[in-house]
RNA sequence: GGGCGAAUAGCUCAGCUGGUUAGAGCGCCUGUCUUACACACAGGAAGUCGGGGGUUCGAGUCCCUCUUCGCCCACCA
């Protein structure tokens, strides 16, 4: 289905020295992901895994298919974004990850797609037949179906696309077949003849989650109904659809209903119609609602079709299924001839205009009520009586409840699960016919010479019974019911030995949208159940939507989307992936601004410049020579900033372990504690983006450039601690921004071709506990400097000096003072660097009109800012400011009382 | 009609079991092209944590209530 692209060439490697000075990701990500595939990466290995004798932990995620026609937008990004996030910190961790992608042949929106190419040639489907329309749309998908998969690529999706699967294939369309067939034959699948769903432009029925609820502006019609032996007297009903007057059969009204006692058994006449129907007693009628009175039309309504099965009631049908006014078998005479062949909407006008006329028209008020509308073509839904097909649902649904709430399988944010939970207590059984063309046939056949019927595995040449001509239901399976079989069929089901099964089933995490917790997640668990015995994922994990910043949900019909192949040409993949991680609240929507892409995208990519640009500098400072591993290097050797470093790692290793971990439950069910843990990726991006970034460049790098600048063995240590510094890392932070990391780390000193950051180990803590290094008083001294300097104004380039005093605190016998002026001692170097200025353990020139003090490091040293020549200059400047400052600098105000400072 | 969520700096959001001065990115202000990076660096301003009550030694965090948005579910014609 989805030919894959020939491969671009192998990604240029390039020496250390010549790291271009810009990071093209354009240039870089497509030869990256080709190197990736060639080196088959992304491809699961059974064998590894504990189930077939290695020794790593399978780990499993199945892609949610699109639909097979669909084109990326910032939704799917979203949601494969998360899933590769965790496929690639999976790999990396050692588990044996697979990501199997595929695509969905959606049913409905596949047919419609086609049905829309027809109509633009001025023909239907019914022009071409069943067969030709059916070879028509495998060629359409053939040939256009599944680019959204290519699509992926570009996003940098590390999916296993030697397992790529397709629900109509025939792999899956055996899989499929043989679920009807045990569901059948166990009873679990029935035809129904009941009021169902029916989209009348779609021409098919739908299940209860595909004709979704939405509020209109309606009206309730008061119409009267008179008694056929009295028609001076008669009762009110009221109606939302006049038009389904025709098929009414009764009018009901409620046992207990004084008003209306008397007059049950008698017969009132159906105007327009002109037919008698009785007025009979049910429950179903609410005194309290409209008139009392409750018109039933079995046929067109739910409710009134349970009312008509439980009085007997004949149950005409009066409407096409093209939602136009016409008869059914049993309706012959109530349609009146001008009605015929009229819309519904436009008949309810002349019904309506009839009924006034009449003066059976007492009132239409105004009614706001909720109306079905078909979730693929947002269709006014009719509902209809007919033959399907359905799934029992109650047997299916218990170990699915169970599941959760045993913590089998957990469900984040959490609040979801009462809403799982309670939609299972409540299901109802699921309509899977569609009378489509476009899926997976019924396998029921029958023979109608005889009668018989069966749902088979293969398909009969005649009829096992009389030998006469079998026929195959003309309809089609619900998308969803192939869909609920993915975790399973994809990996080889039915076949139960089949290797990919037991290797990878069950799986891990489950990632999508919560709007299809029904459709597909709660149908998934089930199935794996009912044909596996077991549920097919311990977490699913239901991310937000993507919407724009006045939270409206991002559609074409809106344009407010945005094309994520767009932000990847313009910021680049991993741009796109930071914004998405990074603003990942968990099951939070997310909100970008499809109007300013740069203010967008822009973090992104700076974060990707700023990784290169640490790079950069690394790479011209460890130079060509080797490097040292960490392990090698004595600890002894190791500076106050090194130790600092090493120990800010280890705990930025231990933050994305927590926001991420644990990859799956300790036992056989989510121990309580473990039960809302993880999944937290915006705060596994934060800990990574702190460390390499507010730590690693803004401090360490910083700190350690003369070292790495000068010579000699000090130079090697430091030169072993930046690169395992960063290449740690870029591990962390690969999942998140795949390409850039690759481009870097590979070419890392000591890099071997042929290694990927794709599948280099994950990082590990190496300290047992964070060391104290002292470090962090050297970063206070040095912001004091800065902050003074920046306080007073004082020029970038004016030298300055500052003296080292103490307090003389001796609550501790001195030691604190002591500890911290042997730091300010040993580190002078350093702070004088970062923070420009000249450090002096002189005494302070007594009577230095200039001088000033500041309070450091804990309060426990004093520190006199001295050589700051401007002051008087720089302090009338700011005197409208003194308030402030004086709250800021607090007792360093106090000493500052230099001659000719008299307020102003 | 039932259920759920959100409301925190100008904007988009963190803040998980209540505990020291409420955080980040963007934006804003002041400097700086400091030999990796101006897609950057240094310093800074900015929040009565939607309103009102309550519990507590202590609440953005728990309870009640109101307001405004949003979502899900639903056979009241």
């Amino acid at each position: 289905m989805t030919a894959s692209a020939p491969l671009p060439p192998a990604s240029p490697r390039s020496q250390p020295a010549e790291i271009p000075a810009q990071y093209d990701p354009a240039a870089t990500e497509s030869a990256l992901y080709a190197d990736w595939t060639r080196a088959g990466v992304f491809t699961a290995r059974p064998e590894r895994t504990t189930r077939q004798g290695g020794d790593a932990d399978a780990f499993t995620i199945m892609m949610p298919p699109p639909n097979v026609t669909a084109i990326l937008h910032v939704g799917h990004g979203l949601n494969n974004t998360v899933q590769d996030v965790l496929v690639r910190w999976r790999r990396m961790a050692g588990d044996e990850a697979l990501w199997l992608p595929g695509t969905d042949h959606a049913g409905i929106a596949t047919q419609n797609v086609i049905e829309k190419q027809l109509a633009a040639e001025g023909k239907t489907r019914y022009d071409l037949g069943r067969d030709a329309f059916v070879a028509r749309t495998e060629e359409f998908v053939r040939t256009t179906g599944g680019a959204i998969l290519d699509q992926l690529k570009a996003i940098g999706a590390s999916c296993d696309w030697t397992r790529t699967r397709y629900t109509l294939s025939p792999e899956m369309s055996a899989a499929v077949r043989e679920a009807f067939v045990r569901l059948y034959e166990d009873g679990l699948i029935y035809r129904g003849h009941r009021v169902i769903h029916w989209c009348p432009r779609c021409l098919t029925s739908l299940s209860d989650e595909e004709a979704e609820h939405e509020d209109v502006e309606g009206k309730l019609y008061h119409i009267m109904y008179s008694l056929t032996d009295d028609p001076s007297q008669g009762l009110t009903v009221a109606t939302t659809r006049p038009e389904t007057m025709l098929g009414d059969v009764a009018v009901a009204v409620n046992p207990e209903d004084e008003r209306y006692k008397a007059l049950i058994g008698r017969t009132v006449t159906l105007p327009i119609a002109e037919i008698e129907i009785p007025i009979i007693a049910d429950e179903y009628a609410d005194p309290a609602f409209g008139t009392g009175v409750v018109k039933i039309t079995p046929a067109h309504d739910p409710n009134d079709f349970e009312v008509g099965k439980r009085h007997k009631l004949p149950m005409p049908v009066i409407m096409t299924p093209e939602g136009t006014m016409g008869e059914g078998a049993e309706a012959s005479g109530r349609v009146p001839a001008q009605l015929r062949g009229v819309d519904r909407f436009a008949a309810r006008k002349m019904i309506v205009a009839q009924l006034e006329a009449e003066g059976s028209l007492i009132k239409a008020e105004p009614h706001r009520h909720a109306v079905r509308h078909c979730y693929r073509c947002d269709t006014v839904v009719e509902p209809r009586l007919s033959d399907q097909w359905f799934v029992r649902m109650k047997p299916l649904a218990e170990p699915a409840l169970e599941a959760v709430k045993s913590g089998r399988t957990r469900i984040l944010p959490e609040r979801h699960e009462a809403v799982y939970v309670n939609w299972l207590e409540g299901i109802r059984d699921w309509n899977i016919s569609r009378q489509l063309w476009w899926g997976h046939r019924v396998p029921v056949f029958y023979c109608d010479s005889c009668g018989w019927e069966d749902a088979l595995r293969e398909d009969p040449a005649d009829c096992p019974k009389c030998r006469g001509v079998v026929r195959q239901d003309d309809d089609v399976l619900d998308t969803w019911f192939s869909s609920w079989l993915w975790p399973i069929s994809t990996l080889g089901w039915p076949d139960t030995g089949a290797r990919d099964l037991k290797t990878f089933y069950p799986g891990d995490v489950l990632v999508t949208a919560p709007e299809i917790l029904f459709f597909w997640v709660a149908r998934m668990i089930m199935a794996g159940y009912r044909f596996m015995g077991d549920a097919p994922f311990h977490t699913v994990y239901l991310h937000g939507t993507a919407r724009d910043t006045q939270h409206r949900k991002m559609s074409k019909s809106l344009g407010n989307g945005i094309d994520p192949l767009d932000v990847v040409a313009r910021y680049g993949a991993d741009a796109l992936r930071w914004t998405i991680v990074s603003g990942l609240g968990m099951g939070a929507d997310a909100i970008f601004d499809p109007a300013d892409l740069e203010k967008t995208f822009a973090p992104g990519r700076n974060f990707a410049t700023k990784l290169w640009n640490i790079a950069r500098f690394l790479l011209t400072a460890a130079g060509e020579e080797r490097v040292q591993r960490i392990d090698a290097i004595d600890a002894a050797r190791l500076t106050r900033a090194d130790r600092w470093i090493l120990s800010r790692l280890d705990i930025a290793i231990d933050e994305c372990d927590a926001a991420l971990g644990p990859a799956r439950p300790s036992g056989a069910q989510w121990p309580v504690e473990q039960r809302r843990a993880g999944m937290r990726l915006n705060e596994y991006a934060e800990s990574a983006r702190r460390f390499v970034w507010n730590e690693l460049a803004d401090w360490y790098v910083e700190a350690s450039k003369s070292r790495l600048q000068g010579s000699g063995p000090d130079r090697d240590v430091a030169r072993a601690v930046l690169v395992h510094a960063f290449d740690q890392a870029l591990r962390l932070l690969h999942p998140i921004v795949p390409f850039i990391t690759e481009a870097l780390w590979q070419r890392l000193p000591g890099h071997v071709d042929g290694e990927f950051i794709a599948r280099a180990p994950w990082p590990v803590r190496r300290g047992t506990a964070p060391e104290p290094s002292g470090f962090e008083l050297v970063q206070e001294v040095i912001i004091r400097i800065r902050q003074l300097r920046s306080d007073f104004a004082i020029a970038p380039g004016k030298p300055v000096t500052v003296h080292v005093a103490h307090r003389g605190d001796t609550t501790d016998g001195g030691a604190a003072e002591r500890y911290f002026d042997t730091i300010l001692r040993e580190e002078a170097p350093t702070i004088e660097r970062l923070a420009r200025a000249t450090l002096s353990w002189d005494p302070i020139p007594t009577g230095t009109p200039n001088a000033k003090a500041a309070i450091a490091g804990g309060a426990t040293v004093a520190m006199l800012l001295d050589g700051a020549i401007d002051v008087a200059r720089e302090r009338m400047k700011y005197a409208k400011e003194l308030a402030e400052l004086e709250k800021q600098l607090g007792s360093l105000e106090k000493r500052l009382a230099s001659p000719g400072f008299t307020s102003k």
